[in-house]
DNA sequence: ATTTATTATTGGCTAAGTGCCACTTAATTG
DNA sequence: CAATTAAGTGGCACTTAGCCAATAATAAAT
Protein backbone atom coordinates (compact mmCIF):
# COMPACT_ATOMS: atom_id res chain seq x y z
CA UNK A 1 0.00 0.00 0.00
CA UNK A 2 2.42 2.47 0.92
CA UNK A 3 6.24 2.09 -0.30
CA UNK A 4 7.83 3.64 2.35
CA UNK A 5 7.85 5.39 5.63
CA UNK A 6 7.88 9.08 4.43
CA UNK A 7 5.21 7.75 2.04
CA UNK A 8 2.88 6.34 4.58
CA UNK A 9 2.78 9.58 7.15
CA UNK A 10 2.60 11.65 3.89
CA UNK A 11 -0.29 10.15 3.60
CA UNK A 12 -1.80 9.87 7.57
CA UNK A 13 -4.69 11.91 8.30
CA UNK A 14 -5.41 11.51 12.21
CA UNK A 15 -8.94 12.86 11.41
CA UNK A 16 -9.28 9.37 9.82
CA UNK A 17 -9.62 7.74 12.52
CA UNK A 18 -11.88 7.70 15.95
CA UNK A 19 -9.61 8.87 18.58
CA UNK A 20 -10.81 9.94 21.88
CA UNK A 21 -10.54 13.34 23.86
CA UNK A 22 -7.52 13.27 25.86
CA UNK A 23 -7.44 15.03 28.62
CA UNK A 24 -5.59 15.78 32.23
CA UNK A 25 -6.71 16.26 36.07
CA UNK A 26 -5.10 16.80 38.95
CA UNK A 27 -6.19 16.39 42.57
CA UNK A 28 -4.23 19.29 44.32
CA UNK A 29 -3.81 18.31 47.85
CA UNK A 30 -2.99 20.87 50.96
CA UNK A 31 -3.25 20.35 54.27
CA UNK A 32 -5.85 23.38 56.51
CA UNK A 33 -6.51 23.17 60.02
CA UNK A 34 -5.65 19.04 60.28
CA UNK A 35 -7.67 18.76 57.39
CA UNK A 36 -6.79 17.20 53.53
CA UNK A 37 -8.30 19.23 51.81
CA UNK A 38 -8.11 19.37 47.53
CA UNK A 39 -8.84 22.06 45.33
CA UNK A 40 -11.66 22.19 42.74
CA UNK A 41 -12.67 25.04 40.30
CA UNK A 42 -16.32 25.71 39.20
CA UNK A 43 -16.92 24.45 35.54
CA UNK A 44 -17.71 27.84 33.48
CA UNK A 45 -18.64 25.75 30.47
CA UNK A 46 -20.45 23.25 29.25
CA UNK A 47 -20.32 20.07 29.73
CA UNK A 48 -21.50 20.23 33.30
CA UNK A 49 -21.50 23.92 33.46
CA UNK A 50 -21.77 24.69 37.37
CA UNK A 51 -20.59 21.41 38.54
CA UNK A 52 -17.51 21.38 40.88
CA UNK A 53 -14.50 19.56 39.07
CA UNK A 54 -10.72 19.23 39.49
CA UNK A 55 -8.63 21.42 37.45
CA UNK A 56 -7.64 19.97 34.05
CA UNK A 57 -8.23 20.19 30.40
CA UNK A 58 -6.96 19.25 27.13
CA UNK A 59 -3.56 18.90 25.91
CA UNK A 60 -2.13 22.39 24.20
CA UNK A 61 0.31 20.55 21.53
CA UNK A 62 1.69 23.71 20.86
CA UNK A 63 2.63 24.51 24.25
CA UNK A 64 3.40 21.34 26.52
CA UNK A 65 6.22 19.18 25.10
CA UNK A 66 4.61 16.01 26.79
CA UNK A 67 1.68 14.84 29.91
CA UNK A 68 3.93 16.08 32.78
CA UNK A 69 3.77 19.61 31.43
CA UNK A 70 0.31 19.97 30.55
CA UNK A 71 -0.32 18.80 34.39
CA UNK A 72 2.43 21.48 35.54
CA UNK A 73 0.68 24.00 32.86
CA UNK A 74 -2.45 23.35 35.03
CA UNK A 75 -1.03 23.37 38.03
CA UNK A 76 0.43 26.77 37.56
CA UNK A 77 -2.46 28.34 36.53
CA UNK A 78 -4.39 27.64 39.30
CA UNK A 79 -2.25 28.34 42.13
CA UNK A 80 1.34 29.51 40.66
CA UNK A 81 3.02 27.41 41.92
CA UNK A 82 5.87 25.53 39.78
CA UNK A 83 7.44 23.09 41.06
CA UNK A 84 5.40 21.09 43.57
CA UNK A 85 5.29 17.41 44.17
CA UNK A 86 3.82 16.00 41.22
CA UNK A 87 2.64 12.74 39.86
CA UNK A 88 0.66 10.92 38.06
CA UNK A 89 -1.99 8.60 39.27
CA UNK A 90 -3.43 6.23 37.04
CA UNK A 91 -5.34 7.03 33.53
CA UNK A 92 -8.73 6.40 32.64
CA UNK A 93 -10.94 6.06 30.09
CA UNK A 94 -14.28 4.99 28.84
CA UNK A 95 -17.02 5.39 26.97
CA UNK A 96 -19.35 7.23 29.53
CA UNK A 97 -17.14 8.95 31.52
CA UNK A 98 -17.91 12.48 29.42
CA UNK A 99 -20.94 12.97 27.31
CA UNK A 100 -19.12 13.93 24.25
CA UNK A 101 -18.01 10.52 24.17
CA UNK A 102 -15.02 8.08 24.77
CA UNK A 103 -12.32 9.50 26.56
CA UNK A 104 -9.56 9.07 28.54
CA UNK A 105 -7.98 10.97 31.13
CA UNK A 106 -4.35 11.18 32.59
CA UNK A 107 -5.38 11.77 36.39
CA UNK A 108 -1.98 13.35 38.42
CA UNK A 109 -1.97 14.45 42.09
CA UNK A 110 0.15 17.50 43.43
CA UNK A 111 1.03 18.19 46.87
CA UNK A 112 1.74 21.96 47.46
CA UNK A 113 1.87 23.85 51.10
CA UNK A 114 -1.59 26.00 51.87
CA UNK A 115 0.22 29.60 53.11
CA UNK A 116 2.27 30.54 50.26
CA UNK A 117 -0.14 29.85 47.60
CA UNK A 118 -3.37 31.15 49.26
CA UNK A 119 -2.92 34.58 48.14
CA UNK A 120 -2.60 33.60 44.63
CA UNK A 121 -5.43 31.27 44.29
CA UNK A 122 -7.83 34.25 45.77
CA UNK A 123 -7.50 35.35 42.72
CA UNK A 124 -8.51 32.97 40.51
CA UNK A 125 -11.97 32.79 39.89
CA UNK A 126 -14.02 29.84 40.38
CA UNK A 127 -11.35 28.08 42.62
CA UNK A 128 -11.51 27.06 46.51
CA UNK A 129 -10.38 24.45 48.46
CA UNK A 130 -12.56 21.67 49.92
CA UNK A 131 -11.93 19.59 52.97
CA UNK A 132 -11.49 16.51 50.83
CA UNK A 133 -14.46 14.86 52.86
CA UNK A 134 -17.25 17.00 51.78
CA UNK A 135 -15.84 17.29 48.14
CA UNK A 136 -16.66 13.70 47.90
CA UNK A 137 -20.08 14.22 48.78
CA UNK A 138 -20.88 16.84 46.37
CA UNK A 139 -22.47 15.67 42.68
CA UNK A 140 -18.64 16.43 40.91
CA UNK A 141 -18.58 16.95 37.18
CA UNK A 142 -17.79 13.47 35.12
CA UNK A 143 -16.36 11.17 37.31
CA UNK A 144 -14.06 13.29 39.12
CA UNK A 145 -15.62 11.98 42.69
CA UNK A 146 -13.90 8.72 41.78
CA UNK A 147 -10.66 10.66 40.23
CA UNK A 148 -10.87 11.97 43.71
CA UNK A 149 -10.84 8.86 45.61
CA UNK A 150 -7.98 7.49 43.83
CA UNK A 151 -5.82 10.24 44.04
CA UNK A 152 -7.28 10.18 47.85
CA UNK A 153 -5.88 6.66 47.82
CA UNK A 154 -2.66 6.79 46.62
CA UNK A 155 -1.76 9.27 48.83
CA UNK A 156 -2.84 7.21 52.15
CA UNK A 157 -0.76 4.87 50.62
CA UNK A 158 1.86 6.65 50.00
CA UNK A 159 2.02 7.97 53.62
CA UNK A 160 2.73 4.53 54.49
CA UNK A 161 6.21 4.05 53.31
CA UNK A 162 7.02 7.79 52.24
CA UNK A 163 7.82 10.82 53.21
CA UNK A 164 5.42 12.49 50.88
CA UNK A 165 3.03 14.05 53.61
CA UNK A 166 6.05 16.48 54.36
CA UNK A 167 4.94 17.91 50.85
CA UNK A 168 1.31 19.45 52.07
CA UNK A 169 2.39 21.29 55.33
CA UNK A 170 3.36 25.03 55.36
CA UNK A 171 7.20 24.81 56.48
CA UNK A 172 8.62 25.58 58.86
CA UNK A 173 6.68 22.74 60.92
CA UNK A 174 7.39 20.30 64.06
CA UNK A 175 7.47 16.63 64.03
CA UNK A 176 4.64 16.38 65.75
CA UNK A 177 2.82 18.32 63.28
CA UNK A 178 4.50 15.97 61.00
CA UNK A 179 2.94 12.96 62.69
CA UNK A 180 -0.03 14.37 63.33
CA UNK A 181 -0.43 14.56 59.45
CA UNK A 182 0.25 11.36 58.98
CA UNK A 183 -2.43 9.89 61.28
CA UNK A 184 -5.01 12.40 59.49
CA UNK A 185 -3.68 10.60 56.19
CA UNK A 186 -3.50 7.05 57.40
CA UNK A 187 -6.14 7.34 59.78
CA UNK A 188 -4.52 5.99 62.61
CA UNK A 189 -2.86 6.66 65.58
CA UNK A 190 0.98 6.55 65.96
CA UNK A 191 3.35 5.90 68.57
CA UNK A 192 5.52 9.13 69.05
CA UNK A 193 8.51 7.01 69.94
CA UNK A 194 8.42 4.99 66.35
CA UNK A 195 7.38 7.55 64.42
CA UNK A 196 10.04 9.61 65.21
CA UNK A 197 12.15 6.64 64.87
CA UNK A 198 11.33 5.65 61.60
CA UNK A 199 11.46 9.30 59.60
CA UNK A 200 14.85 9.63 58.26
CA UNK A 201 14.77 13.26 60.03
CA UNK A 202 18.31 13.35 59.23
CA UNK A 203 17.96 12.64 55.14
CA UNK A 204 15.00 14.23 54.60
CA UNK A 205 14.56 17.23 56.46
CA UNK A 206 16.62 20.44 57.48
CA UNK A 207 16.38 22.27 60.67
CA UNK A 208 15.17 25.55 60.70
CA UNK A 209 15.24 27.02 64.36
CA UNK A 210 12.82 26.42 67.23
CA UNK A 211 9.86 27.45 68.38
CA UNK A 212 6.72 27.30 70.25
CA UNK A 213 5.32 24.10 69.92
CA UNK A 214 1.20 23.53 68.43
CA UNK A 215 -0.93 25.20 71.21
CA UNK A 216 1.22 27.92 71.93
CA UNK A 217 2.54 26.27 75.20
CA UNK A 218 5.16 23.43 76.34
CA UNK A 219 8.41 22.62 75.90
CA UNK A 220 10.00 24.38 72.62
CA UNK A 221 10.33 21.94 69.64
CA UNK A 222 12.38 21.89 66.66
CA UNK A 223 11.66 23.14 63.63
CA UNK A 224 11.98 21.53 60.52
CA UNK A 225 11.38 21.99 56.15
CA UNK A 226 12.12 19.56 53.52
CA UNK A 227 15.52 19.60 52.77
CA UNK A 228 16.54 20.59 48.97
CA UNK A 229 17.48 19.16 46.67
CA UNK A 230 16.21 15.39 45.12
CA UNK A 231 12.46 14.29 45.31
CA UNK A 232 13.56 11.38 47.37
CA UNK A 233 11.16 10.43 49.84
CA UNK A 234 10.82 6.41 50.36
CA UNK A 235 12.34 5.68 53.05
CA UNK A 236 10.53 1.62 54.31
CA UNK A 237 12.31 -1.55 53.23
CA UNK A 238 11.22 -4.64 51.81
CA UNK A 239 12.58 -7.85 50.43
CA UNK A 240 16.15 -7.05 49.07
CA UNK A 241 17.02 -5.09 51.53
CA UNK A 242 19.39 -2.42 50.87
CA UNK A 243 16.39 -0.26 47.92
CA UNK A 244 18.03 2.17 46.89
CA UNK A 245 15.49 4.44 44.84
CA UNK B 1 -23.08 30.39 23.39
CA UNK B 2 -24.89 27.47 24.19
CA UNK B 3 -28.40 27.41 26.19
CA UNK B 4 -28.43 24.29 27.81
CA UNK B 5 -26.07 21.01 27.98
CA UNK B 6 -27.85 18.96 25.37
CA UNK B 7 -27.79 22.15 22.89
CA UNK B 8 -23.99 22.19 23.77
CA UNK B 9 -23.50 18.70 22.41
CA UNK B 10 -25.91 18.87 19.82
CA UNK B 11 -22.67 21.47 18.37
CA UNK B 12 -20.04 19.68 19.38
CA UNK B 13 -17.74 17.59 17.35
CA UNK B 14 -14.55 16.37 18.46
CA UNK B 15 -12.99 16.58 15.20
CA UNK B 16 -13.04 20.13 15.44
CA UNK B 17 -10.30 19.81 17.98
CA UNK B 18 -6.75 18.90 17.90
CA UNK B 19 -6.82 15.69 19.79
CA UNK B 20 -3.68 12.98 20.34
CA UNK B 21 -3.57 9.48 19.19
CA UNK B 22 -4.23 7.33 21.54
CA UNK B 23 -3.26 3.63 21.96
CA UNK B 24 -2.32 1.20 24.10
CA UNK B 25 0.67 -1.15 24.96
CA UNK B 26 1.14 -4.06 26.78
CA UNK B 27 4.36 -5.70 28.35
CA UNK B 28 3.76 -9.31 28.62
CA UNK B 29 5.95 -10.17 30.78
CA UNK B 30 6.53 -14.71 31.95
CA UNK B 31 9.88 -16.30 33.23
CA UNK B 32 11.49 -19.23 30.63
CA UNK B 33 14.86 -21.13 31.95
CA UNK B 34 15.16 -18.81 35.03
CA UNK B 35 15.16 -15.82 32.97
CA UNK B 36 12.62 -12.83 32.79
CA UNK B 37 10.84 -12.41 28.87
CA UNK B 38 8.91 -10.11 27.45
CA UNK B 39 6.66 -10.88 24.75
CA UNK B 40 7.34 -8.78 21.03
CA UNK B 41 5.76 -8.27 17.96
CA UNK B 42 7.04 -7.41 14.51
CA UNK B 43 5.69 -4.63 13.01
CA UNK B 44 3.87 -5.37 9.45
CA UNK B 45 2.47 -2.23 8.91
CA UNK B 46 4.22 1.82 9.22
CA UNK B 47 5.27 3.37 10.84
CA UNK B 48 8.21 1.35 12.01
CA UNK B 49 7.41 -1.26 9.35
CA UNK B 50 9.77 -4.32 10.02
CA UNK B 51 10.75 -2.88 13.83
CA UNK B 52 9.80 -5.04 17.08
CA UNK B 53 7.53 -3.83 19.42
CA UNK B 54 5.14 -4.13 21.92
CA UNK B 55 1.73 -5.79 22.01
CA UNK B 56 -0.67 -3.17 21.20
CA UNK B 57 -3.20 -0.58 19.51
CA UNK B 58 -5.36 1.97 19.55
CA UNK B 59 -8.58 2.21 21.09
CA UNK B 60 -11.72 0.45 19.61
CA UNK B 61 -14.58 2.58 20.54
CA UNK B 62 -17.26 -0.23 19.65
CA UNK B 63 -15.69 -3.11 21.18
CA UNK B 64 -13.92 -1.70 24.20
CA UNK B 65 -15.67 -0.57 27.43
CA UNK B 66 -12.91 1.13 29.12
CA UNK B 67 -9.05 1.27 28.58
CA UNK B 68 -8.48 -2.36 30.69
CA UNK B 69 -10.68 -4.04 28.38
CA UNK B 70 -8.36 -2.62 25.29
CA UNK B 71 -5.40 -3.99 27.09
CA UNK B 72 -7.36 -7.30 27.67
CA UNK B 73 -8.41 -7.43 23.88
CA UNK B 74 -4.21 -6.96 22.76
CA UNK B 75 -3.24 -9.66 25.30
CA UNK B 76 -5.63 -12.33 24.71
CA UNK B 77 -5.47 -11.68 20.59
CA UNK B 78 -1.40 -12.61 21.01
CA UNK B 79 -1.68 -14.89 24.36
CA UNK B 80 -4.88 -16.42 24.57
CA UNK B 81 -5.04 -15.65 27.76
CA UNK B 82 -7.84 -13.85 29.29
CA UNK B 83 -7.74 -13.57 32.69
CA UNK B 84 -3.75 -12.98 33.84
CA UNK B 85 -2.80 -10.19 36.12
CA UNK B 86 -3.09 -7.25 34.34
CA UNK B 87 -2.23 -3.77 35.64
CA UNK B 88 -1.52 -0.22 34.28
CA UNK B 89 1.80 1.07 34.87
CA UNK B 90 1.85 4.30 33.65
CA UNK B 91 0.52 6.56 30.58
CA UNK B 92 3.26 8.72 28.44
CA UNK B 93 2.86 11.44 25.88
CA UNK B 94 4.51 13.62 24.32
CA UNK B 95 4.79 15.30 20.30
CA UNK B 96 7.86 13.34 19.49
CA UNK B 97 7.20 9.53 20.43
CA UNK B 98 5.22 8.93 17.42
CA UNK B 99 6.19 10.20 13.85
CA UNK B 100 1.87 11.27 13.13
CA UNK B 101 2.17 13.81 15.59
CA UNK B 102 1.42 14.19 19.81
CA UNK B 103 0.62 10.94 20.89
CA UNK B 104 -0.38 9.35 24.11
CA UNK B 105 0.00 5.27 25.13
CA UNK B 106 -1.17 3.44 28.39
CA UNK B 107 1.36 0.83 29.53
CA UNK B 108 -0.44 -2.13 30.81
CA UNK B 109 2.21 -5.00 32.00
CA UNK B 110 1.25 -8.43 32.20
CA UNK B 111 2.09 -11.44 34.03
CA UNK B 112 1.55 -14.90 32.88
CA UNK B 113 3.52 -18.72 32.81
CA UNK B 114 4.80 -19.63 29.56
CA UNK B 115 4.17 -23.52 29.42
CA UNK B 116 0.10 -23.03 29.36
CA UNK B 117 0.29 -20.31 26.75
CA UNK B 118 3.25 -21.53 24.37
CA UNK B 119 0.95 -23.82 21.82
CA UNK B 120 -1.61 -20.62 21.28
CA UNK B 121 1.83 -17.96 20.78
CA UNK B 122 3.34 -20.13 18.59
CA UNK B 123 0.49 -19.64 15.99
CA UNK B 124 0.48 -15.70 16.20
CA UNK B 125 2.81 -14.70 13.42
CA UNK B 126 5.16 -12.42 13.77
CA UNK B 127 5.26 -12.75 17.95
CA UNK B 128 7.93 -14.32 19.96
CA UNK B 129 9.12 -14.29 23.17
CA UNK B 130 12.86 -12.58 23.96
CA UNK B 131 14.96 -12.17 27.00
CA UNK B 132 14.22 -8.90 28.79
CA UNK B 133 18.18 -7.74 28.55
CA UNK B 134 18.07 -8.67 24.55
CA UNK B 135 15.36 -6.81 24.14
CA UNK B 136 16.32 -3.52 25.65
CA UNK B 137 18.98 -3.68 23.31
CA UNK B 138 17.26 -4.43 19.99
CA UNK B 139 16.11 -0.78 18.33
CA UNK B 140 12.86 -1.31 18.78
CA UNK B 141 9.93 0.72 17.52
CA UNK B 142 8.67 3.80 19.18
CA UNK B 143 9.78 4.55 22.46
CA UNK B 144 9.14 0.80 22.90
CA UNK B 145 12.70 0.32 24.48
CA UNK B 146 12.26 2.99 27.61
CA UNK B 147 8.32 1.25 27.80
CA UNK B 148 9.74 -1.76 28.81
CA UNK B 149 12.38 -0.39 31.32
CA UNK B 150 9.21 1.24 32.96
CA UNK B 151 6.91 -1.97 33.40
CA UNK B 152 10.45 -3.77 33.98
CA UNK B 153 11.28 -1.66 36.63
CA UNK B 154 8.00 -1.49 37.98
CA UNK B 155 7.98 -5.33 38.04
CA UNK B 156 11.31 -5.33 40.09
CA UNK B 157 10.01 -2.69 42.70
CA UNK B 158 6.69 -4.47 43.13
CA UNK B 159 8.75 -7.82 43.54
CA UNK B 160 10.00 -5.93 46.64
CA UNK B 161 6.71 -6.36 48.81
CA UNK B 162 3.97 -8.53 46.79
CA UNK B 163 3.53 -11.97 45.80
CA UNK B 164 3.23 -10.95 42.25
CA UNK B 165 6.32 -13.22 40.67
CA UNK B 166 4.23 -16.05 41.26
CA UNK B 167 2.24 -15.13 38.39
CA UNK B 168 5.05 -15.67 35.69
CA UNK B 169 5.56 -19.07 37.04
CA UNK B 170 4.84 -22.33 35.92
CA UNK B 171 2.27 -24.09 38.04
CA UNK B 172 2.82 -26.30 40.37
CA UNK B 173 6.55 -24.76 41.54
CA UNK B 174 8.03 -25.08 44.06
CA UNK B 175 9.17 -22.32 47.30
CA UNK B 176 12.94 -22.81 45.36
CA UNK B 177 12.01 -21.64 42.17
CA UNK B 178 9.84 -19.47 43.33
CA UNK B 179 12.48 -18.05 45.40
CA UNK B 180 15.20 -17.80 42.46
CA UNK B 181 12.18 -15.84 40.44
CA UNK B 182 12.72 -13.38 43.44
CA UNK B 183 16.25 -13.55 43.62
CA UNK B 184 16.15 -12.77 39.32
CA UNK B 185 13.78 -9.95 39.45
CA UNK B 186 15.04 -8.06 42.30
CA UNK B 187 18.96 -8.82 41.24
CA UNK B 188 20.04 -9.78 44.64
CA UNK B 189 20.49 -13.27 46.80
CA UNK B 190 17.57 -13.84 49.33
CA UNK B 191 18.49 -15.59 52.67
CA UNK B 192 16.02 -18.87 52.35
CA UNK B 193 14.77 -19.23 55.85
CA UNK B 194 13.74 -15.54 55.47
CA UNK B 195 12.42 -15.75 52.46
CA UNK B 196 10.45 -18.87 53.53
CA UNK B 197 9.41 -16.88 56.93
CA UNK B 198 8.55 -13.96 54.89
CA UNK B 199 6.60 -15.08 51.92
CA UNK B 200 2.84 -15.85 53.18
CA UNK B 201 2.63 -18.94 51.68
CA UNK B 202 -0.51 -20.05 53.37
CA UNK B 203 -2.44 -17.12 52.60
CA UNK B 204 -1.24 -17.06 48.81
CA UNK B 205 -0.08 -20.61 47.70
CA UNK B 206 -2.28 -23.62 47.51
CA UNK B 207 -0.37 -26.91 48.08
CA UNK B 208 -0.99 -29.67 45.10
CA UNK B 209 1.54 -32.43 46.10
CA UNK B 210 5.56 -33.28 46.15
CA UNK B 211 7.74 -33.58 43.40
CA UNK B 212 10.85 -33.73 42.65
CA UNK B 213 12.94 -30.48 43.30
CA UNK B 214 14.68 -28.74 40.61
CA UNK B 215 17.74 -30.87 39.20
CA UNK B 216 15.98 -34.03 39.38
CA UNK B 217 17.99 -35.00 43.12
CA UNK B 218 17.87 -34.53 46.42
CA UNK B 219 14.81 -34.17 49.08
CA UNK B 220 10.95 -33.95 47.40
CA UNK B 221 9.90 -30.70 47.74
CA UNK B 222 6.42 -29.10 48.21
CA UNK B 223 4.41 -27.84 44.95
CA UNK B 224 2.01 -25.15 45.12
CA UNK B 225 0.27 -22.78 43.01
CA UNK B 226 -1.56 -19.90 43.33
CA UNK B 227 -4.74 -19.72 45.23
CA UNK B 228 -7.66 -18.94 43.45
CA UNK B 229 -9.30 -16.41 44.14
CA UNK B 230 -9.00 -12.91 44.69
CA UNK B 231 -6.22 -10.89 43.61
CA UNK B 232 -4.66 -10.11 47.10
CA UNK B 233 -0.79 -10.31 46.91
CA UNK B 234 0.49 -7.57 49.02
CA UNK B 235 2.16 -8.67 52.00
CA UNK B 236 4.96 -6.33 52.96
CA UNK B 237 3.54 -4.06 55.83
CA UNK B 238 4.85 -0.40 56.82
CA UNK B 239 3.42 2.39 58.86
CA UNK B 240 0.01 2.17 59.82
CA UNK B 241 0.68 -1.35 61.24
CA UNK B 242 -2.27 -3.16 60.28
CA UNK B 243 -2.73 -3.22 56.74
CA UNK B 244 -5.48 -4.58 55.26
CA UNK B 245 -5.65 -4.24 51.51
C1' DA C 1 8.29 33.12 92.88
C1' DT C 2 6.37 28.87 92.86
C1' DT C 3 3.32 25.56 91.24
C1' DT C 4 0.59 23.47 87.62
C1' DA C 5 -0.38 22.31 83.00
C1' DT C 6 1.22 21.34 78.60
C1' DT C 7 4.08 19.72 75.01
C1' DA C 8 8.79 18.03 73.09
C1' DT C 9 12.21 14.79 73.35
C1' DT C 10 14.69 10.80 75.08
C1' DG C 11 15.45 6.30 77.76
C1' DG C 12 14.68 1.76 78.41
C1' DC C 13 12.31 -2.57 78.54
C1' DT C 14 9.91 -6.31 76.10
C1' DA C 15 8.40 -8.60 72.13
C1' DA C 16 8.63 -9.50 67.42
C1' DG C 17 11.14 -9.88 63.23
C1' DT C 18 15.48 -10.75 60.36
C1' DG C 19 20.13 -12.40 59.04
C1' DC C 20 23.00 -16.08 59.36
C1' DC C 21 24.41 -20.65 59.31
C1' DA C 22 24.35 -25.27 60.65
C1' DC C 23 21.60 -29.35 61.03
C1' DT C 24 18.21 -32.86 59.63
C1' DT C 25 15.51 -35.14 56.05
C1' DA C 26 14.86 -37.47 51.79
C1' DA C 27 15.72 -38.22 47.41
C1' DT C 28 19.29 -39.68 43.23
C1' DT C 29 23.73 -41.40 41.53
C1' DG C 30 27.52 -44.54 41.32
C1' DC D 1 26.03 -48.37 51.01
C1' DA D 2 28.42 -43.95 50.60
C1' DA D 3 28.45 -39.63 48.38
C1' DT D 4 25.88 -35.94 46.59
C1' DT D 5 22.16 -32.87 46.13
C1' DA D 6 18.45 -30.12 47.54
C1' DA D 7 14.27 -29.21 50.81
C1' DG D 8 13.02 -27.81 54.99
C1' DT D 9 13.92 -26.57 60.16
C1' DG D 10 16.32 -25.08 64.56
C1' DG D 11 18.57 -21.82 67.01
C1' DC D 12 21.01 -17.79 68.27
C1' DA D 13 22.56 -13.00 67.83
C1' DC D 14 21.11 -8.72 66.39
C1' DT D 15 17.86 -5.25 64.90
C1' DT D 16 13.46 -3.08 64.93
C1' DA D 17 8.93 -1.81 66.87
C1' DG D 18 5.46 -1.15 70.54
C1' DC D 19 4.84 0.60 74.91
C1' DC D 20 5.16 3.70 78.56
C1' DA D 21 7.59 6.36 81.72
C1' DA D 22 11.07 9.95 82.72
C1' DT D 23 13.02 14.32 81.79
C1' DA D 24 13.18 19.06 79.65
C1' DA D 25 11.35 23.43 78.69
C1' DT D 26 7.93 26.55 78.21
C1' DA D 27 3.21 29.36 79.43
C1' DA D 28 -0.42 30.14 82.60
C1' DA D 29 -2.23 30.16 87.13
C1' DT D 30 -1.79 30.94 91.98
Amino acid sequence: MYTSEKDYLKHYNIHDYDAPLVSVDVAIFTFIDGKLHILMVERGDYPHKGRWSLPGGFINQKQDKDLHATALRKLKEKTGVKAPHLEQVTTLGNANRDPRGWSVTSLYMALIPYAPTAEFIATVVGARWWPVAIALKQSLAFDHGDLIAQARERLRAKAGYTALPMYVLNAPFTLTQLQQTYEELLGVVLEKKSFRRKFPVDQLLEEVGEGLPEGGRGRIATLYRPRKGGDRYTFLRSFGAGEDL
